[in-house]
DNA sequence: GCGAATTCTTATCATTTGATAAGAAATTCC
DNA sequence: GGAATTTCTTATCAAATGATAAGAATTCGC
């Protein structure tokens, strides 16, 4: 997939963000970056400040880190999201966490430095400014959600949850990282898996 | 505590988000309004939309609600913090918990509407574009270290973090809140808080 | 396609947390 | 100040999850 033809998908997919017209995108793109990351590469590192933000046109990345000895996930994302290290990003401290893709992917990528830049070119400052704030708020609304899930949810219902979001992530995803999304070990999640579907073959069972 | 008074105030403790000249500052203000809530009360409620954001100038909040029959606490916010319930405030849907205050507590609250006011007023809208954007980057970072806390650590740990926080939480605020911000029940949260009395309590028999 | 490596499941036992009830401590209200 | 209410702790037993190990299934590399 080469620029020319990844950057009107982009245009597109965006436009609920920021919605340029041609003089403008025609500015606006000479600040993008195509960026190919190979499967289980990391688009942000630990320890390293995270400096952009990527829109994963194809491909899908898990947050994750090794915290005493044992690895665990934050979060996954999949085509057509933002990704970033947030708090890294904005503070410019290092990242506590890797960003690692799940498979080889694609992102448009935008740095802090071309970020700020933009803002300084008054035919685009505007509506960057707005995009800004639009990326930060969006965010804010995918944390509300995760934060959610941890504070009223067991891990048999994330999991569940995880079945039902539509990504096929169950398949796309190994379990051991899916258990550790969940906040349970893999031996765990087997656990719940089997639970679910014995209860759901037995009803099957009842059915015929 | 009167309005004259805690404007000065306000200024002051929010000039890293917001700095204003005197120009602008007299129209800021006009803009805000102080609330009072009394112990107990809410700031948002759960099936309303929360359509204002507010600053802490004395007292505190939590984020609770009620799930499968039992209450759950989200959140605790303390002076000098914003608050609002931001998924709702973003989105204009209606709020899925309550913002309660936990003491008799004074806001300085600014609308949505009036928000949105501002931005069409040149003399203010850059400098409120700016303030969104750096409020919604706040947020983030609050939900990214809320967020760890539940995917790297303990209940325990999560525990010792509130203890360690430097607002004295535990004495400010009952255990059982407590208890379900660390996502288990005021009877685990006795056993810890034991085991915890009784190691220190060891450690100094020991030194002396 | 086959062997090696990895991943997933299952089994067993330990630990943590939950549910419930009852008693102790603290708070509230006359 | 004392009774009533609420909150906190403790005890007991149940359920969920973790740790570890071993076997089954899958994937990977040649």
């Amino acid at each position: 997939m080469d620029r020319a033809l990844m950057l009107p998908i982009f245009r597109e997919k965006i436009k609920n963000l920021i919605d340029l017209n041609d003089d403008e995108w025609d500015v606006f793109i000479d600040f993008l970056k195509i960026k190919r990351i190979k499967k289980n590469d990391c688009f942000a590192e630990e320890g390293k400040t995270c400096r952009e933000i990527g829109f994963i046109m194809k491909g899908a990345v898990r947050y994750c880190n090794i915290v005493k000895g044992k690895e665990i996930t934050g979060y996954f994302s999949f085509e057509n999201n933002f990704v970033t290290a947030i708090k890294s990003y904005l503070t410019e401290e290092p990242c506590l966490y890797n960003i690692k893709t799940l498979e080889d992917s694609y992102f448009v990528t935008i740095s802090r430095k071309n970020m700020q830049a933009m803002l300084k070119i008054p035919l685009l400052s505007c509506k960057i400014e707005r995009f800004g704030r639009l990326l930060s708020e969006r965010f804010n609304i995918l944390f509300e959600d995760r934060l959610k899930s941890f504070v009223i949810k067991t891990a048999e219902e994330r999991y569940r949850d995880l079945l039902e979001s539509g990504n096929d992530i169950v398949n796309r995803i190994p379990v051991q990282y899916i258990a550790q999304f969940i906040g349970i070990t893999p031996v765990s999640l087997s656990r719940i898996r089997k639970k679910i579907l014995t209860s759901t073959a037995s009803s099957h069972k009842a059915d015929s």
